[in-house]
DNA sequence: CATGATACATACTTTAGGGTAAGTACTTGT
DNA sequence: ACAAGTACTTACCCTAAAGTATGTATCATG
């Protein structure tokens, strides 16, 4: 009979709070640095792979196709290629992704409202 | 002279891209797993530090109180410690943090939506 | 004939974030 | 006298994320 920890085995509590906090669930989706950033880029319309590059010029090609493939199997961002040499390929908005500008309009507003200084005494 | 690589430096690029780019800028802010989610269980009113514990079963207090700490400096959420033993300090939003409120509910209205299914054709 | 553009892939290394565990100070309860 | 609750703090470790660098295929262009 070994003793409980009590800060001990968080694994089993997060599927728990998966389940029970939307904001949890939602950070799974976009919970990281650069996928609002990118689905800021994306919200304006198609965009190429080396344009969302040239957009974002602070991310990695690395770090930028790993995120738009984890944004693709999540089903956020649709993929395009079109077989032609050299490649053409295009990354779009998927209706999941689109239900999603809400919360990226949100994060750009704030960011407007925060640097004017609106929420100052 | 050295070659200058492609996909260097990209610090440099960084401070650019966060007075370019307002998601990036408010990323900045609150762009790490937990944040999010704590001010989300603020949004209901303050909280005790042991209640934010108990409403977030899988954090651990190490990371609580980091947080917690490093959305004060960002005056995003106010501290308020009555000098009492056993200790009783509160955490509340600032008016910073109300304005984040339309970010946090957003997430959360997507997340229902999507488990609703009502993004799917 | 070698360079550039396209859209990646991959190996390797570094770093930072997060997890585990234990400790602190003070009081109330049993 | 000992545990329990409060709100932390600190040290140590470990892994996952991110950065660096290079390679790939194909064609157009100079």
């Amino acid at each position: 009979m070994t003793a409980i920890k009590k800060t001990s085995t968080i694994q089993e509590n997060k599927q728990y709070a998966l389940e029970t906090c939307p904001v949890t669930y939602t950070m799974e989706k976009i919970g990281s640095y650069w996928k609002p950033i990118i689905l800021y880029h994306l919200s304006t319309g198609d965009k190429r792979y080396s344009e969302v590059k040239r957009m974002i010029p602070a991310i990695t090609e690395k770090m930028l196709i790993q995120h738009l493939k984890q944004l693709e199997s999540d089903g956020l961002v649709i993929r395009e290629a079109r077989p032609v040499v050299p490649p053409f390929v295009t990354y779009k908005l998927s209706n999941s992704g689109i239900g999603l500008l809400p919360v990226i309009e949100a994060m750009a507003t704030w960011a407007f409202q925060e640097k004017d200084g609106i929420f100052k005494p």
